[in-house]
DNA sequence: TAGTTCGTTCGAAATAGTCGAACGACCGAA
DNA sequence: TTCGGTCGTTCGACTATTTCGAACGAACTA
């Protein structure tokens, strides 16, 4: 083995691990051949196509067109993953009568691992067409550079955000991203005093965004309720304020919702 | 070993597919703790241990509240998955179109390794509530007993169908699920005649639907199209006639989009 | 037809997984 | 408080498993 042999901190089986490499190579490249897979991580093809035949026996991967790709059963898994959270079982019929009113792309984000996931996401009536519905459903984001992301950040005790930020970085989407640490905690310190966060073109150019926090009785966050449109309607203050009035009406009620149930 | 080690086909890695139950334990009973894991897989609690912090290492699994459950890295994967099929692509914009229209519950399914996955669903206006939404979406379904599942055999050649049969059997879900083969392959001609399944509480009593098949140029069925409604609504010749004939024109219109893409 | 590339199979070398015992932490009962 | 039970965790040793590379036929290109 290569010298740098790094500890993964615990002890883990390294076959399931060379598994859960090979299923990431499958979902970036959107399918792979023996071969590819091979050089991609570097091992044997024997050894690429022994982890791809045993990945499709246990039903994670089919094979289509001489490609192996995921398989649906990904979608059965995500759901249950995805079933289990409060915030999307309440939150997602915030988002679609959010969505319907406003006419925006609405999104319930929640984290993991120091990175933003879209839970559920409805594009309304006036959100611009386009790849951007599902290449943000597929995507893992970093939390500091959209309006979701931050209202989390918000929400954290400061040595998480310190934690996350050192994990993951401030890599910068567009020139308004803030990328440096001092600012992004500032930023955090407005967003608390507001109510809601806001995302000023930082992720995508000609988009802006408001984000705020749904949190739990016991004051942990549970993820965001958020609403994006073009950098021309945010402009408008009025508009503006008007909007982050009703996602915060809704955040709240959801937060009820849960409050309810528990 | 115990005796009966049934050999798997082709070669395969072990410590994979033993990594690949640890995930269905986990979706099963929605979370697990150690001892529990070791005793349900009947290994060691190492062994379990192990098995349990590589998978949350590799971000598959997370720990929450003492247990380790389902990471919602498996909502992204499922996207991923989903968004390779242009029959959810292009299917989904109908079945909304379609909820919206007949107010009923609205599915895009398909089917993978001889079962139905739900690949999409809207809840109408007047769609029962309950956990059927959510229940349905979480689950592989056998074909023989939805609308849309015999939409979808009735479209597979007789020999895969026949197949699907030996290895899944054709279990009784209510009193009308068809559980004899014969009286399948005759309700299959009589779909292929009329151009749509209908589903008369063979699933769930009470409840009715209309399936309608998906295909491709090649005549490939990529999966089906179907809207359910209570028995009482389907009972109703004309609505049926109206809502089949209504179906029957979105699944062909999901067809050509389709076939425009490619 | 010769030269690639692909996926697939196999035996043997080398690595990695499993077990069971043992530990400290935690919880509830006595 | 103290005891017994359970929990998750760590470790070394035995053993089973994974990995590799070579070799094959099929498919495709030139």
């Amino acid at each position: 083995m290569s010298a740098g042999d790094r500890d993964d901190g615990p002890r883990t089986l390294k076959t399931v691990t060379m598994a859960s490499r090979v299923i990431d190579a499958v979902r970036e490249r959107g399918g792979v051949g023996v071969s590819e897979l091979a050089t991609q991580l570097e091992v044997s093809k024997s050894t690429a196509y022994i982890h791809l035949k045993t990945l499709e026996e246990n039903g994670l991967l089919v094979q289509r067109d001489d490609r192996y790709e995921l398989a649906f059963e990904f979608s059965v898994l995500g759901e249950s993953a995805r079933n289990r959270s409060p915030l999307y079982r309440y939150g997602k019929p915030k988002v679609d009568e959010l969505a319907d009113e406003t006419g925006q792309y609405t999104h319930i984000v929640t984290e993991e691992n120091g990175r933003g996931i879209n839970l559920y996401q409805v594009k309304g009536e006036t959100g611009v067409d386009g790849d951007y519905q599902s290449a943000k459903l597929q995507q893992r984001d970093h939390l500091h550079y959209t309006a979701s992301g931050k209202a989390i950040l918000a929400s954290l005790p400061r040595d998480r955000v310190a934690e996350i930020v050192d994990r993951h970085g401030l890599p910068a989407q567009t020139a308004n991203t803030i990328t440096d640490r001092e600012t992004l905690f500032d930023e955090l310190e407005t967003i608390r005093d507001r109510g809601y966060a806001y995302n000023d073109e930082e992720e995508i150019e000609g988009f802006c965004a408001i984000g705020v926090p749904v949190r739990n009785p016991d004051d942990d966050v549970l993820g965001s309720l958020s609403v994006s449109a073009p950098a021309q309607f945010m402009r408008d203050e009025q508009a503006r304020e008007r909007l982050s009035e009703r996602v915060m009406r809704s955040a709240n009620v959801i937060e009820v919702n849960i409050n309810m149930s528990s």
